[in-house]
DNA sequence: CACTTAATGTGACCTACATCACTCCAAAGA
DNA sequence: TCTTTGGAGTGATGTAGGTCACATTAAGTG
C-alpha cells in the first residue's frame, strides 16, 4: 500500500520509489496525545508537521484570556506557524492536538536540504506555499464579508467532519464568536 | 539615478546593469487617472502591477452594496488579485486608483519568460510571496484579536502615510466598520 | 463506580457598532 | 464665480453579539 504522504505529493509531482524513499528519509515521526502541543507561543518554530492521523490547532490567547483559532489541522494537512518557520521569529501562535495524533515531520536543516538536492520538492513546496497564500487571502475576505452566520454555514458546507471532531467552543474560537452565540445561530 | 525598480528588487538581490536592463525589458509603463481601475471584479488578472508613483486600492462590494478593501497599494508595492494571477481564475476584487499613478506591469508570461531565463528573479519572487503569505496571516490574527480601536491605532502607526492620502471611509472600509464609528473612534 | 471536569444550551441584561438623518465644509466642474 | 458633489462630524435609535449566571448532560479519571 502507498503511503500516503506518498500520494499526498504525487497529487503535484510524480517520484519514483527512490525519490520518495529519499524524501521520506529526511522526515521524522512523532506521536502525541490529545492535548499535548507541538509549538509554543514565543518559541521558535524549526519543525514543519504532516498529519498523518489526528487532529490539531494552531491558536493564541487575547489580553482577556479568550482563545482564538486561526487554523485547525486535520489528515493530509501540513501545519506549522509558517512566519516563524521560515524568518526564525517567534511564534505567535501555539498548536496542541485535539486528539490523539500521528505527525511526520521535517525540520528548516532538513528541507533546505532536500529542496537543494531535489529541485521538484521545492515545486512541491512552492505550489504548496501559493495555496496557502490564497487560502488566506479568501479568509481575510469572508472574514470582512460574512456575517456569523454565513461563515459558519460556509465553515459546515467546507468542513463537515470538524463539526464531528471538535468541540463547539472551538469552532466558535474559530469563526471569532463566542460559544453562547454560536449555540444560538441554529435557533 | 538609480531605477526605483532596481533599488527594490536590490533589496533582495544583487543585479548588474545588464541584468537589470534585461529585467525592466519584460514590463511596460501606464498611466493611469484617480478613479480609473486596472482590474475589475469577475475578469481574469493576466498583469503584476508595481506603483512608481500613486496610491491604489483594492475592494470588492457585497450583497446590501458596502465596499470593502482588501489592500491598499502606494510607491514600490506590487498589487495584483493574486489568486486569479498564478491560478488563471476570475478575480474577486477590482482595482482601482485612488490618485493619479504611474505604474509597471508584467504579464504572466513575461514573469514566467523572465524566472526561466533569470533564477535570480524567482528567488525574489519566491521571497515577495513569502511575505506576501505572512503579511496576509497577520492581518488575519490582527482581525481575529484586535478591537476596532486597536486595529485603527495600529494602522495609523504602521502607515501614517496613507491617513493623509486617502479619505476616512476607505480606512473604515479597510478596517471593516462604518465610516461614524471611525469618525467617533477619537472622541 | 464515584467524582470531577468539560461541553452545551438558554435566559437576562449590556455594549459596541450599524443605520438613518441631518449639518457643515472643502474641492471639483461648468 | 456659482453650483454641485463628496468628505466628514454628530445625534437618535435599533440590533447583533458579548457577558454573566445557571442548569443539564457527557466525558475523563482515580
Amino acid at each position: 500500500m502507498t503511503h500516503p504522504l506518498r500520494q499526498h505529493i504525487e497529487e503535484v509531482i510524480g517520484l519514483t520509489d527512490e525519490e520518495f524513499d529519499f524524501v521520506l528519509s529526511h522526515f521524522e515521526q512523532i506521536n502525541k496525545r490529545k492535548h499535548q502541543y507541538i509549538v509554543q507561543e514565543g518559541e521558535i518554530v524549526d519543525k514543519e508537521y504532516w498529519i498523518i492521523k489526528g487532529c490539531l490547532k494552531s491558536y493564541f490567547v487575547d489580553h482577556s484570556g479568550k482563545e482564538h483559532i486561526l487554523q485547525f489541522g486535520m489528515e493530509n494537512w501540513w501545519i506549522t506557524y509558517y512566519e516563524s518557520f521560515v524568518m526564525q521569529t517567534k511564534s505567535k501562535t501555539s498548536i496542541d492536538c485535539i486528539e490523539d495524533s500521528e505527525l511526520l515531520y521535517i525540520t528548516f536543516e532538513n528541507r533546505d536540504m532536500l529542496t537543494a538536492q531535489m529541485h521538484k520538492m521545492e515545486r512541491f513546496w512552492a505550489k504548496k506555499s501559493k495555496i496557502g497564500r490564497i487560502s488566506l487571502q479568501n479568509r481575510v475576505l469572508s472574514l470582512l464579508k460574512n456575517s456569523t452566520k454565513e461563515s459558519y454555514d460556509l465553515l459546515l458546507e467546507q468542513y463537515p467532519k470538524l463539526f464531528q471532531r471538535v468541540p463547539k467552543k472551538m469552532i466558535a474560537a474559530y469563526l471569532g464568536v463566542s460559544r453562547e452565540t454560536l449555540s444560538r445561530l441554529n435557533s
